[in-house]
DNA sequence: TATGAATGAGCATTCATTCAT
DNA sequence: AATGAATGAATGCTCATTCAT
């Protein structure tokens, strides 16, 4: 197998300076990605647009690669955050309920930044991010997984991995696919009628 | 914009050698693809694969671009040409039955070349195809749109293209998934319960 | 053990075209490194000077170190030329003679291109040409062995391996020092004087 | 011409504490040299390896190359120590005894630390030191060349800087490839042998 | 038509050196 | 004095594309 370049930041960035630096840099190599590219964001791009020298990247990011991992990092934490807080919150309430929240919790979180989704979505292969968006998908799956297991009473009887396979799947795509191919025209109606038919299939699946 | 290089082949290939050149290409450029990933698919190496010289390249493919998006299109035709034909096969027949058997065909699709499909749905935005997949994309809707509507009776009361977009969305989701992410490990047994729970959600849904 | 990158040239360049290109290139290598110095060999300056693009540079040669080994092994070849050359000619002639041969050869191996052989010298560890300079060591050693051991009886008791050595050592040291250090100011009576002394004192140790 | 960069100490370094940081910072640079090559022997690197920062060093040396001017000037020092000694304690020996003496310091100055001796000559025309290096050589020419006249009555009528320039080129030749080609594998017993026959060749030749 | 040598803009990365703190 | 973050010119190398043969 080919050696792959690394790509964990190089220093804690624990002082101010630096955060500072290895923000403006991770922020750099989103906007560049959404608004010109993958083939634009080169080093020396991404360090000028971050006010920055090539050095200064270097001094932070050994490659690259790392650096669109830094933003693919980033971009999954505010996913995750969204849907952590999304399943804390309807941990006690009934199925319908729950999984309404969670089809708007996956719209909400391909609107963030639709466009940096599509982008890292494609690079994701490239920079052997592969392993941490897997690891993203796990914690997701374990999380509606351990909601479903305690709503069991509610549902028919079905395994909950699959069940879970199952309706995470739909409804990433029903909300990927909203998000990225209705592009801006999505109005607000729209949104929720796909929400209700969204649950509508979800909920009429685990019952 | 930039101004995107053209991806149409450059001559009609009428002649059965040229016709050769051409599928030699393409399939050198799909097992490139395939074996040694998109980074490795320079054209002289296409070139050499296909026991061609670059030259040649360039008498049929004005780009490498037009080499891959002439990749997509013939896995697009080979997926669509399953479609078409399922959808023929269960134009009469129920709904229970017809979605069975379009679960059953998207993940036949992907499984035509898993990792042809994954490396082209990474590749396709890099293409300027997006367009082409995206007159795929619609010719899907459509087809399963017709059925749909064709078939209003067996129904709840349902936008037509509401329903379409949801339930494509899902079975390609489900067999996106089922296919890429559980690789090789995948047993015909599972593939069935998939299909019966994938096939299950849908009809209910519809209903 | 670190990977070194690889030194060996790509292809035979069996054409009359190849063949000038990598002609041209070694040549304009030699030039830069004896005009300009060892920092100066840039591959796109190496390029430039041989009148082609750097591309081509790196379709005959791998690395810039390639380069730098194919001087080496150029300027090599001709030094051997003339140690063979002269060391055959002395095959059935007396120490005296021969021992004189050889160091005029060795002064005049020097003297192809002192500030080549100079700056090889010091580059010859960044290559990773030490293999081929070690085995042209061996050839002159082996070379000159075989005569003194064809002359044994005009010499005293000696070990051959360790008066080979000692000779080729000796000799080698002079002339280089006399060609290098002297520089310019190196009269044809000096240089006279020089293969007379040193010829006395290698001529003296063996009988 | 070129400007080269200035290679001398920058301050005196009469206190305590500076001297310390200087040695520090010549012995790290000497010891990167020798235990991972000049290619790793970057400024930060030395500045890391001596406890100090990039800034410090350059308190102290103007450049790079003036560090490793220091490297080259400490060990020439060491080797002009050894060869003094030997030739004033030889001074009034005769000539064989002193021949005998001086192999046996050549040999012992290119043993202090044979990798260092090979890096810094290959490095030596980098640095600009080449000055400092002719200076050296003179001085152990000057002191030779003393020593041969004034035995001149044991020896045959010769000019003594030719003799000189030609028994210092042996001996210094011989005790280089001795240490630094046959490496470690250099029993006492060898070295014994190769004294002799170098004493035996030079006084051979004076005589 | 086919060939493959040649092209050269462009990219990732390094490293000696500076300078604000 | 000391620090080490920041600098940016420079370098080796690749690869899509062209064009003389």
């Amino acid at each position: 197998m080919a050696r792959k370049p690394p790509t964990k930041p190089r220093k804690n960035a624990s002082q101010a300076r630096s955060r500072a630096t290895v923000d403006a840099l991770v922020e750099a190599t989103a906007r560049i990605l959404v608004r010109e590219g993958f083939e634009k964001a080169g080093t020396n791009r991404i360090a000028e647009v971050a006010g920055v020298s090539v050095g200064s990247l270097y001094q932070y990011f050994p490659s690259k690669e790392a650096l669109v991992a830094a933003v693919i990092d980033r971009h999954n934490r505010e996913i995750m955050a969204l849907v952590r807080a999304a399943l804390t919150e309807v941990a006690d309430m009934p199925i319908e309920t729950a999984v309404r929240r969670l089809v708007t919790v996956a719209i909400e979180a391909h609107r963030i930044d639709p466009k940096l989704h599509r982008v890292l979505a494609e690079q994701i292969p490239r920079t052997g991010q592969l392993a941490d968006v897997e690891a993203f998908n796990r914690e997701v799956h374990t999380l509606v997984r351990a909601y479903l297991e305690s709503r069991r009473r509610e549902m028919r009887k079905i395994d909950p991995a699959l069940a879970t396979f199952i309706c995470v799947s739909a409804i990433e795509a029903i909300a990927h696919n909203t998000v990225l191919n209705q592009a801006e025209m999505l109005s607000d109606k729209m949104v929720r009628t796909l929400v209700d038919e969204a649950t509508r299939m979800v909920v009429g699946y685990l019952r």
